[in-house]
DNA sequence: CAATCCCCTGAATGACCGTTCACATTGGCC
DNA sequence: GGCCAATGTGAACGGTCATTCAGGGGATTG
C-alpha cells in the first residue's frame, strides 16, 4: 500500500535526489522562528524547537550543522531578502525622489508588519552569531541604509526635499537611521489585531518620512 | 593606623547604619548594567557580573535576592527616572503643544544618548522578568507614551499640529509609537565617537518629530 | 530478497549555571 | 580584649544545555 507521494523526477545527477522538498527542514525553520521572536535565541532549546516539530533533539543534527547554523540560516536568508525587496522598491520606482522614497519605506513598513516574526528575530538575534556573520549581517544593514542615504541625497540635490538641520548641515545619515529605527521597530508592536492595515501603517509611516524630510507637496 | 574613612554621622536609629553607601552595590549594578548591555541578560553569569567588580558569585547575594532581583532592579529605577523627566518635561514646557513636543522629544533623546547603556538595558531585556514585573514596566511605557498622545491631541484640538490621517482620521497612538521606536533606538548606535553631539541629536530628532505631526512653523 | 541510504531515537557526555552554605575576615562598639 | 553584624570565599548541589553516537526502521534500488 504504497499511498504516499509519487515523485518521479528523472534521476538527477544520481547522488542529490532532492525528493520531498517539504516537511522537516521547513518545519524547523518555523518552528525556531517563531521560538526565537517570542523568547529568544539563548533561552530557546534545540528540545524546544523539535519538539514543536514533532521530533526528538538529535534530529536537529540531519538538517543544520548545529544551533547557531540554524540561526544563521534564517537571519541571512531573511535579511538578504529584504535587501533585494528593498532594492527592488527603490530602483522600480521613476526618478521621482518622494516616489522613491514613498515606495522604500511603504515595501519596508509592509513587510514588517507581514513577516513581522522573522523581522524580528534577524533584528534583535544577531548578537549570538559569530563575528564574522555579524559582519556580513550589518554589511546588508548599512547597505540598505544606503539606498536610503541615496534616496535622500538625491531629493535633497533636487530640491525636492529639504530635510532638518544641523549646524547648517545636513546628516543625511542620522536621519536614515530615524527612520529606519521607526519603521523596523514596528514588527515589536504591530499585530494584525492593532486597529490599522498594515496598507495603513504604510501609508502613515510614508507620510510622516516625507514630512520628516521636506518633501515639496508639488 | 585608620587612614580609612572619616564617617561620623549622628547615630540614626542604631539599627539602620548606611556607612558606606559607596562600593559594593553601585559596583555591581554598574557591571551588570555594562554586561547586560553589551552581552545580553542571559548569556552573562553572575560569575562574570561579580568577577568585573573583583569579588567571587556568592558575594551577590549579600545584596540582591537574586540575578532575576539585580535585573529587576536596575531595570525599573532607570525606567522610573524617564517617566518622571517625561513628565516633567511635558509639563514645564509651557502651553504650546509646538514647545511641549520639542521639549519632550529633546529630554527623551538627551537621556538615549547619555545614559545609552542603562536605556538598552531597559529597553532590551525586560522580557527575563516575570509577568507581573513585566506588567510594571510596560504600565510606565503607556504612561510615556500617554504623555506624548497628550501632547498630540492637544496640538490638533489647538490648530498648532495637523498630522498624517489614515482614512480621513487621526491614529495619535500610531504617529506616538512611530516617534518613541525614533528616538529610543537611538540608544542602539548613537556613540560619543559619532559626529553629532547630545545636542545636535536632540535638535535633530526634535525638528523630524514636529515636522512629521505637521506643526505649524508660525 | 538483500543491500543501501536517509532519517530518526534516546541515552550518554562534558560543560556550565544559579544558588546555597559552612567558614573566614573585617571593623565598630561595649 | 571580646562580641556582633556585615560581607566575602569557594566548594558543592541539582539542574539543564548543546552535541555526539550507537542502533533501529522504512523506503528505494538492484
Amino acid at each position: 500500500m504504497s499511498k504516499r507521494k509519487a515523485v518521479r523526477e528523472a534521476p538527477v545527477v544520481s547522488a542529490v535526489v532532492e525528493r520531498e522538498p517539504r516537511a522537516p527542514v521547513e518545519a524547523i525553520r518555523a518552528a525556531a522562528f517563531a521560538q526565537f521572536a517570542e523568547r529568544g535565541y539563548p533561552v530557546v532549546t534545540v528540545r524546544d524547537i523539535m519538539k514543536a516539530c514533532g521530533l526528538t533533539q538529535g534530529a536537529l543534527y540531519n538538517h543544520f550543522k548545529s544551533k547557531d547554523e540554524l540561526l544563521h540560516d534564517i537571519i541571512t536568508s531573511t535579511q538578504a531578502e529584504l535587501e533585494r525587496v528593498c532594492q527592488q522598491a527603490a530602483a522600480g520606482a521613476g526618478d521621482d525622489p518622494r516616489a522613491k522614497l514613498a515606495a522604500f519605506v511603504r515595501v519596508y513598513v509592509m513587510r514588517h508588519c507581514r513577516l513581522r516574526v522573522e523581522a524580528l528575530v534577524a533584528n534583535r538575534e544577531i548578537s549570538w552569531l559569530d563575528a564574522t556573520r555579524v559582519a556580513d549581517i550589518r554589511r546588508s544593514r548599512r547597505a540598505i541604509r544606503g539606498i536610503l542615504v541615496g534616496i535622500l541625497a538625491h531629493g535633497v540635490e533636487s530640491g525636492l526635499f529639504d530635510p532638518p538641520q544641523v549646524d547648517g548641515r545636513y546628516d543625511l545619515k542620522a536621519i536614515a537611521m530615524a527612520l529606519l529605527d521607526q519603521c523596523t521597530h514596528v514588527s515589536m508592536w504591530y499585530g494584525p489585531g492593532g486597529e490599522l492595515s498594515e496598507e495603513q501603517m504604510a501609508k502613515l509611516y510614508a507620510d510622516m518620512a516625507l514630512r520628516a524630510v521636506g518633501a515639496t507637496s508639488r
